[in-house]
DNA sequence: GATGAATGAGATTTCATTCAT
DNA sequence: GATGAATGAAATCTCATTCAT
């Protein structure tokens, strides 16, 4: 593992356990055992390593919520697999998932230009949720009335405060995959 | 106008403007024309500023929300008053709400007692949430399967992601309102 | 009890406990049930507190010390009265003796008066010792080559490290008195 | 010379002067040609900075006694080594030896750790004193009837007492080490 | 690629002191 | 005599970042 990694893998872990900016990239290096200067030498800033572990995260996340828009034999199928997907994922990356959906966009800041991309990120997702929806609808599978970009978005949301009040421990919720699934199956199927 | 209102108030909106670690102790000094020895004067730390600012807003959230578990005819209408309470409530204390959202409790750190006590206050609206949900139950206005305490939680984590994503202009939704209350009657309606 | 009194003993108690800088007017007007201002009323400084203290401690000191000079039979005996004396006045004195012995002149400063009114006040203490011990020597109740002012000096030291040692706990010493006195007229005794 | 031990002996030069709570980290970088940050760096704390002055200092000196207690042909013999070099080492550690009698143990605080790290290095140099002593009484050249703890503890006060009067400009004494050495050969010489 | 000593701007916090009441 | 809210200068410490090796 190069030391690229290393300090990749250990300042998630640390981001995630005490927050970006209760983590100094001293500690980090010291956690990577590296140096200091290493992690500059690989990315720049601080805030270019979360950059990193939100780029990372994101783009995998989409490309997967990508194929699954098409899976099933419904577009509430498809939907389902996606919210499946959704909190495997978020198992699978847990550190990750943390850090992100407490420390960004908290902590890159001032940049309209990346304020801007994740915004885009967000949209994205929520236009795969959408076509989902969508498909849904055309096939009968969901609500006619639904409103599809609407509802992606109450998804979404709804998907990222789960994230949040179960990570930083301000709720437990062990079966929030199967209650939100059932929930949105019951409002939205046909 | 006290110098101490005048604190919490300048704080409130430059947190919510720029972030809690972004604003300094003397930017808050300086908008609320007071010296820095007065903010530390009054709430001891940074941090003792925006648990004011929090548990201010929370108390007068619960107290109000507590009012509403038993209005309306049905449990439904009081589960759909509570919401409406919340989106109208969000608006009226823009400021605070957004620094809620973000900053607490990524920044009420280290202190066990506190965090537990964040926890109870989410708890406890959730509480909220259930009993109206019970009642609707009982009075036959929500569909009887229905699980109180799990979708409790799910419409507090719904209500948490939304103002994150509006808050933080990760998402633009103008029709929130009445989209969650229409998802939330689909889902839960007899 | 006057406030003025109050503030003087719970400040040599603060002061003996946790030091003089360590100390802060506000923990001292508190233990006082006083306000901070009152303290100024009174003392005007901090540093008036400390030398109120001082000085009181140290007159009472001269004065009771002076009186002992010519008692006894002999001069080694004045000297003896005046030792036990000290140990007894140390105890009787404990909080004020442990602060003007940490604390003075550590933080009575950059006054080139009161640094020497100090030092005079040392030199008066030691001008007695040396008187009882002239005494000794023309009484021959002391070795006839003791050198009165240099043996003062020692002693004065030496009494001066014995509290230093004791009262900041870097030593235990429980026959200190008697060990001491003992050593004395050993070394002086005809 | 490192810039770590050009802040050691700046430090100790300002400490000396004026006081550990009168110098100001600032004060000790710019009298190194450091920035702050550096002084943080290599000590951590202000403090930091006093515990390596006083450890260097400490251990040098108890080393060098160890190496006394044997020295000379008697018992007697030794402790007069002993006293000399403790003169001749203050002498030639002078700033140390100031802001050790002065600063330490007043501001290494709430540590119980250091303070017992103190105490214990002030029980070794009572202890070596205490085996001089106890060779003497065992060789004969020492009185028989002394109790060798009790007289090494007094030793120890009266040297601590003797930097502090002298050091704190609380007391002339130039010949404060010949007259020691007999006061003390006085009291004990067989 | 990697290092780590050094930097210095900036942050929070403390606290003796003042003053209007 | 007494109060306590308010002050603001000063202090310690943090930390992302740099750069010579």
């Amino acid at each position: 593992m190069t030391k690229k990694l290393m300090i990749l893998r250990e300042a998630a872990r640390l981001f995630a356990d005490k927050g970006y900016n209760e983590t100094s990239t001293q500690e980090i290096a010291e956690a990577a055992h590296t140096a200091t200067g290493t992690i500059f030498y690989h990315f720049e800033t601080k805030q270019g390593i979360l950059r990193h572990i939100y780029e990372n995260m994101v783009s995998q996340y989409l490309e997967d919520i990508e194929g699954l828009v098409d899976s099933g034999d419904t577009g509430i199928e498809a939907l389902k697999n996606i919210l499946e997907f959704n909190f495997r994922f978020a198992e699978e990356n847990r550190a990750e998932f943390t850090v992100v959906h407490r420390d960004v966009p908290s902590h890159i800041k001032y940049d309209k230009e990346r304020i801007d991309m994740i915004r885009k990120n967000s949209e994205q997702s929520v236009e795969f949720f959408k076509r989902a929806i969508e498909r849904g609808v055309a096939d009968g599978s969901i609500k006619p009335e639904t409103n599809a970009v609407d509802t992606a978005r109450l998804i979404k949301a709804m998907l990222v405060g789960l994230v949040r009040m179960t990570r930083l421990n301000m709720m437990d919720f062990p079966d929030r995959k199967k209650v939100t699934i059932d929930f949105c199956i019951k409002a939205l199927q046909n």
